[in-house]
DNA sequence: ATCATATCGTACTAAAATAGTACTATTTAA
DNA sequence: TTAAATAGTACTATTTTAGTACGATATGAT
């Protein structure tokens, strides 16, 4: 498909949401109140990027998650491979040779080329891009001419 | 995931292998048989290549398939929308408005950003350059499976 | 005309990945 | 001591993907 899932995009979304609120602490229930995401799958994502080191957590009362210092300044890459584990879009070129083909497949090749190229697109945008609308249109009026239907 | 699926994958690889045996029809039996996809998967990918243009048929007896004349020129972006139905790497961008939390969402520019670099990636490499002459020349010569490099 | 062969359409089942939830334990400030 | 919050983990449900089956239709050869 060619997809993120939800939870990467709910991730970004939260992520986003923290950084709203600078170094100020939010509560898991805060960010599912704002974020319109359900409270179970709020605390979910905010412990797998706690894991992750992309947000710090303080434990019992008044406690909560804020964003880690460096967290704006990773790579769009770097943010998904982390989420996600791997960043190719083939299952052909990871690392666990799951393909039943595999041996009798010609192109893999190819495959390794087109996920470079994805990962070379990805490369460059920051998570700070991704929250600061005016970084935003910049790159945009200075790439390609974007139509939103969203 | 960011991933295509396998259905994707055997469908270039199939594409790819009917481009060997240039304008020659293969019956459905003998591509499964050469690219070692079971018959049942690979009757049905076929079915969809042809109902996408992507490869012409001939029904009946001494029938089979064989590769569109355009199709090797076709680009890996359109190759995977056709594929697919869709490109964007976000469920939130895409046409049908599934996301939940999309009314309270105010990073939906962003993911558009990005779908639009990954498409432009993509753009310009045709199925033809995912088809390596010389190691084609080399699978042709020595019939015997290429070491994959993953 | 008949037959063997092959595609076409569609419907179905199975497997895997994703999404979402629940529960107990631990931490910490007041 | 207590209330409020995160941590870990295990579980179920849903959705998507993969794979199969079967009757209908077309076509070239005998
Ligand atoms: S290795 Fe899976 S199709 Fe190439
Ligand atoms: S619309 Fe789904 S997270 Fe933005």
């Amino acid at each position: 498909m060619l997809r993120i899932t939800k939870m990467t995009d709910y991730a970004v979304l939260i992520l986003a949401n923290l950084a709203l609120h600078d170094k100020k602490f939010l509560t898991a229930k805060e960010i599912a109140s704002e974020t319109h995401i359900s409270l179970p799958t709020s605390q979910k994502i905010l412990k797998k990027l706690n894991r992750n080191n992309l947000v710090i957590s303080k434990q019992g009362a008044s406690g909560g998650y804020a964003l880690e210092d460096d967290t704006k300044n990773i790579s769009v890459a770097a943010l998904l491979k982390t989420l996600n584990g791997d960043l190719s879009i083939t299952q052909c070129s990871s690392n666990d040779h799951q393909c039943q083909v595999e041996d009798f497949c010609n192109i893999g090749d190819a495959w390794q080329m087109i996920n470079q190229r994805v990962q070379w697109a990805l490369n460059d945008i920051t998570l700070g891009d991704l929250i600061h609308p005016t970084r935003i249109e910049q790159f945009i009026s200075t790439n390609i001419p974007v139509t939103r239907n969203h």
